[in-house]
DNA sequence: CTGATTTAATTCACATGTTAAGTAATTAAG
DNA sequence: CTTAATTACTTAACATGTGAATTAAATCAG
Protein backbone atom coordinates (compact mmCIF):
# COMPACT_ATOMS: atom_id res chain seq x y z
CA UNK A 1 0.00 0.00 0.00
CA UNK A 2 2.49 2.84 0.70
CA UNK A 3 4.35 2.13 -2.34
CA UNK A 4 2.71 5.07 -3.72
CA UNK A 5 5.20 7.37 -5.25
CA UNK A 6 6.06 10.63 -3.08
CA UNK A 7 3.16 13.04 -4.34
CA UNK A 8 5.66 15.47 -6.02
CA UNK A 9 6.30 12.85 -8.32
CA UNK A 10 3.08 12.13 -9.57
CA UNK A 11 2.78 12.80 -13.05
CA UNK A 12 -1.10 13.90 -12.99
CA UNK A 13 0.42 16.51 -9.93
CA UNK A 14 2.99 17.50 -12.23
CA UNK A 15 0.81 18.28 -14.84
CA UNK A 16 -1.57 20.73 -12.31
CA UNK A 17 1.05 22.05 -10.77
CA UNK A 18 2.74 23.44 -14.11
CA UNK A 19 -0.69 24.36 -15.75
CA UNK A 20 -1.70 26.28 -12.81
CA UNK A 21 1.97 28.29 -12.86
CA UNK A 22 1.91 28.82 -16.35
CA UNK A 23 -1.80 29.82 -16.24
CA UNK A 24 -1.44 32.11 -13.34
CA UNK A 25 0.86 33.98 -15.92
CA UNK A 26 -1.66 35.33 -17.63
CA UNK A 27 -4.89 34.95 -15.42
CA UNK A 28 -4.44 38.99 -14.24
CA UNK A 29 -4.14 40.25 -17.54
CA UNK A 30 -7.20 38.49 -18.78
CA UNK A 31 -9.20 39.01 -15.86
CA UNK A 32 -8.19 42.91 -16.49
CA UNK A 33 -10.45 42.65 -20.12
CA UNK A 34 -13.41 41.07 -18.02
CA UNK A 35 -12.62 37.92 -19.72
CA UNK A 36 -11.73 33.95 -18.49
CA UNK A 37 -8.56 32.35 -19.46
CA UNK A 38 -11.05 30.33 -21.56
CA UNK A 39 -13.14 32.50 -23.09
CA UNK A 40 -9.70 34.00 -24.24
CA UNK A 41 -8.56 30.36 -25.66
CA UNK A 42 -11.71 30.58 -27.81
CA UNK A 43 -11.01 34.34 -28.79
CA UNK A 44 -7.75 33.37 -29.91
CA UNK A 45 -8.37 30.48 -32.04
CA UNK A 46 -11.25 32.76 -33.83
CA UNK A 47 -8.73 35.74 -34.21
CA UNK A 48 -7.59 37.21 -38.09
CA UNK A 49 -10.96 36.41 -39.39
CA UNK A 50 -11.26 32.78 -38.82
CA UNK A 51 -14.49 31.33 -38.96
CA UNK A 52 -15.17 27.41 -37.15
CA UNK A 53 -18.27 25.20 -36.26
CA UNK A 54 -18.47 24.22 -32.57
CA UNK A 55 -16.91 20.42 -32.86
CA UNK A 56 -13.38 22.29 -34.47
CA UNK A 57 -13.51 25.02 -32.24
CA UNK A 58 -13.98 23.40 -29.02
CA UNK A 59 -10.90 20.52 -30.66
CA UNK A 60 -8.79 23.27 -30.81
CA UNK A 61 -9.57 25.27 -27.77
CA UNK A 62 -9.77 22.10 -25.39
CA UNK A 63 -13.38 22.76 -24.23
CA UNK A 64 -16.03 20.42 -23.51
CA UNK A 65 -18.85 21.18 -26.13
CA UNK A 66 -21.73 21.79 -23.60
CA UNK A 67 -19.15 24.13 -22.22
CA UNK A 68 -18.85 25.78 -25.25
CA UNK A 69 -22.06 26.55 -25.88
CA UNK A 70 -22.30 28.37 -22.83
CA UNK A 71 -19.18 30.47 -23.81
CA UNK A 72 -20.36 31.29 -26.92
CA UNK A 73 -23.83 32.44 -25.68
CA UNK A 74 -21.72 34.76 -23.40
CA UNK A 75 -19.49 36.27 -25.60
CA UNK A 76 -22.43 36.46 -28.92
CA UNK A 77 -24.27 38.27 -25.76
CA UNK A 78 -21.44 41.11 -25.24
CA UNK A 79 -20.98 41.64 -29.10
CA UNK A 80 -17.41 39.67 -29.27
CA UNK A 81 -18.54 37.22 -31.75
CA UNK A 82 -21.25 36.51 -34.31
CA UNK A 83 -22.95 33.09 -36.10
CA UNK A 84 -22.37 32.64 -39.41
CA UNK A 85 -25.19 31.32 -41.57
CA UNK A 86 -24.23 27.36 -42.37
CA UNK A 87 -24.64 24.80 -45.11
CA UNK A 88 -25.04 22.14 -42.90
CA UNK A 89 -27.72 23.85 -40.35
CA UNK A 90 -26.97 21.34 -37.54
CA UNK A 91 -23.54 23.04 -37.01
CA UNK A 92 -22.80 26.85 -35.47
CA UNK A 93 -20.32 28.56 -36.99
CA UNK A 94 -18.74 31.61 -35.66
CA UNK A 95 -16.66 33.95 -36.27
CA UNK A 96 -14.88 37.53 -34.28
CA UNK A 97 -17.07 40.45 -34.64
CA UNK A 98 -15.12 44.06 -35.23
CA UNK A 99 -14.85 44.47 -31.97
CA UNK A 100 -13.73 40.79 -31.17
CA UNK A 101 -10.71 41.27 -33.47
CA UNK A 102 -9.86 44.50 -31.71
CA UNK A 103 -10.38 43.08 -28.26
CA UNK A 104 -8.32 40.23 -29.54
CA UNK A 105 -5.25 42.42 -31.19
CA UNK A 106 -5.68 44.61 -27.56
CA UNK A 107 -4.96 41.84 -25.44
CA UNK A 108 -2.63 39.64 -27.78
CA UNK A 109 0.27 42.68 -27.69
CA UNK A 110 0.43 42.05 -23.93
CA UNK A 111 -0.38 38.39 -23.90
CA UNK A 112 2.66 38.03 -26.48
CA UNK A 113 5.12 39.88 -23.76
CA UNK A 114 4.16 37.26 -21.17
CA UNK A 115 4.87 34.10 -23.43
CA UNK A 116 8.52 36.00 -24.15
CA UNK A 117 8.93 36.27 -20.65
CA UNK A 118 8.27 33.31 -19.88
CA UNK A 119 10.15 31.86 -22.59
CA UNK A 120 13.22 34.18 -21.67
CA UNK A 121 13.04 32.60 -18.13
CA UNK A 122 12.82 28.74 -18.29
CA UNK A 123 14.74 28.69 -22.10
CA UNK A 124 13.63 29.00 -25.55
CA UNK A 125 14.83 25.27 -26.30
CA UNK A 126 13.45 24.11 -23.04
CA UNK A 127 10.36 25.35 -23.76
CA UNK A 128 9.86 24.05 -27.42
CA UNK A 129 11.34 20.59 -25.95
CA UNK A 130 8.93 20.85 -23.40
CA UNK A 131 6.09 21.14 -25.59
CA UNK A 132 7.65 18.40 -27.98
CA UNK A 133 7.34 16.22 -25.45
CA UNK A 134 3.63 17.03 -23.87
CA UNK A 135 2.86 15.85 -27.57
CA UNK A 136 4.29 12.83 -27.77
CA UNK A 137 2.81 11.94 -24.51
CA UNK A 138 -0.48 12.42 -25.71
CA UNK A 139 0.24 10.69 -28.66
CA UNK A 140 1.73 7.63 -27.19
CA UNK A 141 -1.66 7.52 -24.97
CA UNK A 142 -3.91 7.79 -27.39
CA UNK A 143 -3.08 5.21 -29.47
CA UNK A 144 -2.42 2.08 -27.07
CA UNK A 145 -1.46 1.94 -23.50
CA UNK B 1 -1.38 40.34 -34.98
CA UNK B 2 -1.00 36.97 -37.33
CA UNK B 3 2.47 36.34 -35.23
CA UNK B 4 0.79 34.07 -32.72
CA UNK B 5 2.48 30.59 -32.46
CA UNK B 6 0.56 27.43 -34.51
CA UNK B 7 -2.09 26.80 -31.35
CA UNK B 8 -0.11 23.46 -31.15
CA UNK B 9 2.49 24.81 -30.12
CA UNK B 10 1.16 26.76 -27.36
CA UNK B 11 2.48 25.89 -23.86
CA UNK B 12 -0.92 26.08 -22.34
CA UNK B 13 -2.79 23.83 -24.92
CA UNK B 14 -0.06 21.37 -24.74
CA UNK B 15 -0.17 21.08 -21.05
CA UNK B 16 -4.34 20.68 -21.51
CA UNK B 17 -3.72 18.54 -23.86
CA UNK B 18 -1.33 16.09 -22.12
CA UNK B 19 -3.33 16.43 -18.52
CA UNK B 20 -6.47 15.45 -20.50
CA UNK B 21 -4.66 12.58 -22.39
CA UNK B 22 -3.44 11.33 -18.64
CA UNK B 23 -6.48 11.67 -16.71
CA UNK B 24 -8.20 10.10 -19.17
CA UNK B 25 -6.30 6.98 -18.20
CA UNK B 26 -7.99 6.84 -15.25
CA UNK B 27 -11.17 8.37 -15.38
CA UNK B 28 -13.13 5.15 -15.87
CA UNK B 29 -11.67 3.52 -13.44
CA UNK B 30 -11.92 5.83 -10.77
CA UNK B 31 -15.38 6.76 -11.41
CA UNK B 32 -16.33 3.32 -11.51
CA UNK B 33 -15.59 3.43 -8.12
CA UNK B 34 -18.14 5.93 -7.37
CA UNK B 35 -15.42 8.72 -7.20
CA UNK B 36 -14.05 11.90 -9.14
CA UNK B 37 -10.33 12.15 -9.86
CA UNK B 38 -10.30 14.81 -7.59
CA UNK B 39 -11.52 13.43 -5.03
CA UNK B 40 -9.26 10.44 -5.49
CA UNK B 41 -6.38 13.19 -4.85
CA UNK B 42 -7.65 13.62 -1.61
CA UNK B 43 -8.00 10.07 -0.82
CA UNK B 44 -4.69 9.62 -2.37
CA UNK B 45 -3.40 12.21 0.04
CA UNK B 46 -4.65 10.59 3.57
CA UNK B 47 -4.10 6.98 2.62
CA UNK B 48 -2.14 5.57 5.32
CA UNK B 49 -3.93 7.13 8.26
CA UNK B 50 -1.89 10.40 7.34
CA UNK B 51 -3.36 13.60 9.22
CA UNK B 52 -3.91 16.91 7.67
CA UNK B 53 -5.33 20.06 7.79
CA UNK B 54 -7.51 21.99 4.84
CA UNK B 55 -4.65 23.67 3.93
CA UNK B 56 -1.84 21.54 3.59
CA UNK B 57 -4.82 19.13 1.73
CA UNK B 58 -5.65 21.72 -0.56
CA UNK B 59 -1.89 22.82 -1.46
CA UNK B 60 -1.32 18.93 -2.01
CA UNK B 61 -3.74 18.01 -3.69
CA UNK B 62 -4.43 21.31 -5.82
CA UNK B 63 -7.53 21.72 -4.89
CA UNK B 64 -8.80 25.45 -4.30
CA UNK B 65 -10.22 25.72 -0.44
CA UNK B 66 -14.20 26.11 -1.75
CA UNK B 67 -13.30 23.20 -3.65
CA UNK B 68 -11.78 20.59 -0.56
CA UNK B 69 -14.53 22.31 1.71
CA UNK B 70 -17.38 20.92 -0.54
CA UNK B 71 -15.57 17.42 -1.72
CA UNK B 72 -14.46 16.97 2.28
CA UNK B 73 -18.43 17.16 3.03
CA UNK B 74 -19.41 14.68 0.34
CA UNK B 75 -16.76 12.35 1.75
CA UNK B 76 -17.45 12.54 5.01
CA UNK B 77 -21.21 12.19 4.22
CA UNK B 78 -19.55 8.77 2.32
CA UNK B 79 -17.89 8.10 5.61
CA UNK B 80 -14.96 7.76 4.02
CA UNK B 81 -13.29 10.04 5.73
CA UNK B 82 -13.69 11.83 9.56
CA UNK B 83 -12.47 15.02 11.15
CA UNK B 84 -10.09 14.66 13.93
CA UNK B 85 -9.63 17.31 16.83
CA UNK B 86 -7.17 20.44 16.13
CA UNK B 87 -5.05 22.06 18.47
CA UNK B 88 -6.12 25.45 16.79
CA UNK B 89 -9.49 25.21 16.98
CA UNK B 90 -9.66 27.04 13.57
CA UNK B 91 -8.63 24.42 11.28
CA UNK B 92 -9.83 21.52 9.98
CA UNK B 93 -7.65 18.31 10.58
CA UNK B 94 -8.92 15.52 8.48
CA UNK B 95 -8.29 11.56 7.57
CA UNK B 96 -9.80 8.24 6.52
CA UNK B 97 -12.03 5.85 7.86
CA UNK B 98 -11.49 2.41 7.92
CA UNK B 99 -13.87 2.43 5.20
CA UNK B 100 -11.74 4.91 3.03
CA UNK B 101 -8.46 2.91 3.67
CA UNK B 102 -9.90 -0.02 2.27
CA UNK B 103 -11.62 1.86 -0.42
CA UNK B 104 -7.82 3.57 -0.89
CA UNK B 105 -6.57 0.04 -0.67
CA UNK B 106 -9.01 -1.93 -3.46
CA UNK B 107 -8.82 1.35 -6.21
CA UNK B 108 -4.66 1.72 -5.07
CA UNK B 109 -4.04 -1.64 -7.20
CA UNK B 110 -5.89 -0.90 -10.22
CA UNK B 111 -4.43 2.66 -10.68
CA UNK B 112 -0.90 1.92 -10.11
CA UNK B 113 -1.26 -0.79 -12.73
CA UNK B 114 -2.55 1.68 -14.93
CA UNK B 115 0.49 4.22 -13.60
CA UNK B 116 3.20 1.49 -14.43
CA UNK B 117 1.00 1.23 -18.17
CA UNK B 118 1.80 4.22 -18.88
CA UNK B 119 5.76 4.19 -17.93
CA UNK B 120 6.04 1.35 -20.32
CA UNK B 121 4.52 3.04 -23.02
CA UNK B 122 6.52 6.46 -22.77
CA UNK B 123 9.22 5.17 -21.22
CA UNK B 124 10.34 5.36 -17.60
CA UNK B 125 13.36 8.00 -18.13
CA UNK B 126 11.39 10.07 -20.71
CA UNK B 127 8.51 10.38 -17.43
CA UNK B 128 10.80 11.14 -15.03
CA UNK B 129 12.13 13.96 -16.33
CA UNK B 130 9.13 15.00 -17.89
CA UNK B 131 8.14 15.34 -14.44
CA UNK B 132 11.49 16.96 -13.43
CA UNK B 133 10.99 19.26 -16.85
CA UNK B 134 7.32 20.26 -15.26
CA UNK B 135 8.58 21.17 -11.89
CA UNK B 136 11.67 22.80 -12.78
CA UNK B 137 9.23 24.99 -14.75
CA UNK B 138 6.97 25.93 -11.92
CA UNK B 139 9.58 26.76 -9.93
CA UNK B 140 11.00 29.40 -12.52
CA UNK B 141 7.68 30.91 -12.79
CA UNK B 142 7.21 31.02 -9.20
CA UNK B 143 10.40 32.96 -8.51
CA UNK B 144 10.47 35.74 -11.28
CA UNK B 145 9.45 36.13 -14.62
C1' DC C 1 -6.67 42.38 29.66
C1' DT C 2 -8.95 44.75 25.48
C1' DG C 3 -9.18 45.98 20.78
C1' DA C 4 -6.95 45.58 16.20
C1' DT C 5 -4.88 42.41 13.12
C1' DT C 6 -4.01 38.16 11.10
C1' DT C 7 -5.09 33.44 9.97
C1' DA C 8 -8.09 29.21 8.63
C1' DA C 9 -12.24 27.90 6.83
C1' DT C 10 -16.53 28.62 4.97
C1' DT C 11 -20.01 30.71 2.10
C1' DC C 12 -21.56 33.03 -2.07
C1' DA C 13 -21.87 33.85 -6.97
C1' DC C 14 -20.67 32.73 -11.26
C1' DA C 15 -17.76 30.14 -14.95
C1' DT C 16 -16.28 25.74 -16.45
C1' DG C 17 -15.70 20.44 -16.37
C1' DT C 18 -18.21 16.24 -16.96
C1' DT C 19 -21.66 12.82 -18.08
C1' DA C 20 -26.13 11.71 -19.72
C1' DA C 21 -30.23 12.80 -22.08
C1' DG C 22 -32.68 15.45 -25.50
C1' DT C 23 -33.45 17.98 -30.11
C1' DA C 24 -33.02 19.10 -34.82
C1' DA C 25 -30.93 18.29 -39.23
C1' DT C 26 -28.55 15.13 -42.29
C1' DT C 27 -27.59 10.73 -44.19
C1' DA C 28 -28.36 5.92 -45.08
C1' DA C 29 -31.30 1.79 -45.77
C1' DG C 30 -35.01 -0.34 -48.05
C1' DC D 1 -39.96 8.48 -50.79
C1' DT D 2 -40.10 7.05 -45.92
C1' DT D 3 -38.07 5.42 -41.83
C1' DA D 4 -34.01 4.31 -39.11
C1' DA D 5 -29.51 5.64 -37.89
C1' DT D 6 -26.12 9.18 -37.45
C1' DT D 7 -24.37 13.71 -36.56
C1' DA D 8 -24.00 18.46 -34.33
C1' DC D 9 -25.35 20.73 -30.88
C1' DT D 10 -28.04 21.95 -26.74
C1' DT D 11 -29.93 21.25 -22.16
C1' DA D 12 -29.84 19.41 -17.58
C1' DA D 13 -27.66 18.14 -13.29
C1' DC D 14 -24.03 18.01 -10.48
C1' DA D 15 -18.85 18.63 -9.34
C1' DT D 16 -15.09 21.73 -9.48
C1' DG D 17 -12.51 26.28 -10.49
C1' DT D 18 -12.23 31.02 -9.14
C1' DG D 19 -12.40 35.46 -6.71
C1' DA D 20 -14.64 38.08 -3.15
C1' DA D 21 -16.92 38.51 1.16
C1' DT D 22 -17.84 36.43 5.72
C1' DT D 23 -17.14 34.05 10.16
C1' DA D 24 -14.55 32.24 13.92
C1' DA D 25 -10.36 31.61 16.35
C1' DA D 26 -5.73 32.86 17.41
C1' DT D 27 -2.21 36.43 17.81
C1' DC D 28 -0.48 41.00 18.51
C1' DA D 29 -0.15 45.88 20.19
C1' DG D 30 -0.61 48.84 23.81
Amino acid sequence: MADAPRYDDSLTIALLRAREAVTAQFRDHVAAGGMTLTQWRVIRALAGGTELDTTTLAHRCVILAPSLTRIIKTLEGRGLIEKVPARDRRQRVVRLTADGEAMFTEMWAVSKTRYAAIEAAFGRAEMHNLVETLNRLRAVLEEDV
